[in-house]
DNA sequence: CGAGCACTTGATCGCTTTCAATAGCTGTGG
DNA sequence: CCACAGCTATTGAAAGCGATCAAGTGCTCG
């Protein structure tokens, strides 16, 4: 696989997600120790990387690509209860077996490592133990965020929302500015938006297009979106545009 | 206040949390470093515990009680997204706000620690931070359970799965088995209720209403409710009878 | 060119909300 | 002791929003 290919040999100091994952806030001989039990594996889009139910044999990072935490109802319905980006974490130490379904929404490279060796590694690095607590209250804040969109918000918000959250998101990563318009692909489909946001893929349809109408955003083609006053979009989203960005 | 007076010389050894909250995993001499910084407060049915935006100048343990978590939108609209029980932990060791509101839906007494000397403590003493983190990684789950109850969920499964959560807690406190009926008597306001459903509260009345006609439950005034038969209700709750108490 | 997939759009249905009236309970004061 | 205010909860009728069912579009790939 060329994925992987590509990521074998990359070593630690050059990682993308050296600064933000479980292991920011290691040392030298820190890194080194990880270094040594780390190993890539890659999932191509629309993959399953881990059943619900099944042991779990490794925890690790998302180093580049998208992928999706899912729960499903016996009859079938089912809800995402996180998205996970570059850099965040997969798996619980301790655990034994999978809660949730995690599934390559993009293609999708993660750093793993075998669970026993990184159980005995956070024993001994509090580093590694701190990164892992700090990163699960944000996760919690998030999650917390997303149950006022889950049981609060209109269709029409819970879209402006999302849209509003991947914006931001991208509007960081790649350091523009907040004024002027924002661009970014969206990397979801209409199905994992209504996953994500507790509707149908028809109504996500009906409210993309209705916000498009009313020039919240532009399209072009189905994915490719742009906004021209982010302010506007964050009311649509019923949040406040002022304190909006401080999350 | 006598609540006050009541716990103001509690020691930790005889504390009926000890085993549970963020000090569970201390050793004789953590905890009473703990002790040395600890002091409580109460708090009456209703009272706002912390104001979302407020300085926070100290987290803490429910030690009894019920407090909420709650998310308020600028229109009024409002989201519980946490519910605290015994033994919960409250604040967010490092944030210098609240993101929330706190607030005692029953009478409420905390065992609470200044901020600042609690982050050196936990600095310093790897078993708090440690079992800070299960206790987060523990709420996260709770939090994603939640998202697909608010997601997904109708009306009449939203109550039976806060009824079949309030009726696990119980039995597992008061060690009753899982098999005969349970009695408890309901913390939550129907608007509480309502808040933590995403729903209104007439929709939360009707379906309480409906599940007792339908003998699913048994009511006593308004909030003595009996459960005489748990698979019953967790079948009504959309949950898998056989899986659910795994929990 | 046709199959398959992601997406859009239309029409109708039904659940939950909204608006409104009423009941039951508790505490207060004449 | 009763009247009444204030609160929680119940119940009814009507409205509205999102779901469901269904058809059709546009794109990619064989």
């Amino acid at each position: 696989m060329t994925l992987k290919a590509l990521y074998e040999h990359t070593n630690c100091e050059e990682c993308p997600i050296r600064h933000r994952a479980v292991c920011a806030h290691c040392e030298k001989d820190e890194l080194e120790a990880l270094e040594k039990i780390k190993y890539y594996r890659s999932f191509e889009a629309g993959q399953t990387i881990i059943w619900s139910g099944d042991p779990m044999n490794f925890v690790g990072s998302v180093v580049s690509g998208i992928a999706s935490l899912t729960q499903t109802m016996e009859d079938g319905r089912t809800q995402m209860v996180g998205l996970l980006l570059p850099s965040d974490f997969v798996g619980r130490p301790g655990r034994e077996t999978a809660p949730y379904d995690v599934q390559a929404t993009t293609d999708v490279v993660m750093c793993c490592f075998r669970k026993k060796p990184f159980e005995e590694m956070m024993a001994s690095t509090p580093h590694i133990a701190h990164r892992l607590l700090q990163m699960t209250l944000d996760e919690l804040d998030a999650a917390r965020e997303w149950m006022l969109v889950l049981g609060r918000k209109t269709a029409r918000e819970k879209i402006a929302s999302l849209l509003s959250i991947i914006a931001r998101r991208d509007a960081s990563v790649n350091k523009t500015g907040i004024t002027g318009p924002i661009v970014f692909d969206l990397p979801l489909t209409r199905e994992a938006m209504a996953d994500y946001l507790g509707l149908t893929l028809e109504t996500v349809s009906r409210q993309i297009s209705a916000l498009k109408k009313d020039t919240v955003i532009t399209l072009e083609g189905k994915r490719h979106v742009t906004i021209p006053d982010m302010g506007r979009l964050m009311e649509e989203a019923g949040d406040d545009a002022d304190g909006g960005f401080l999350v």
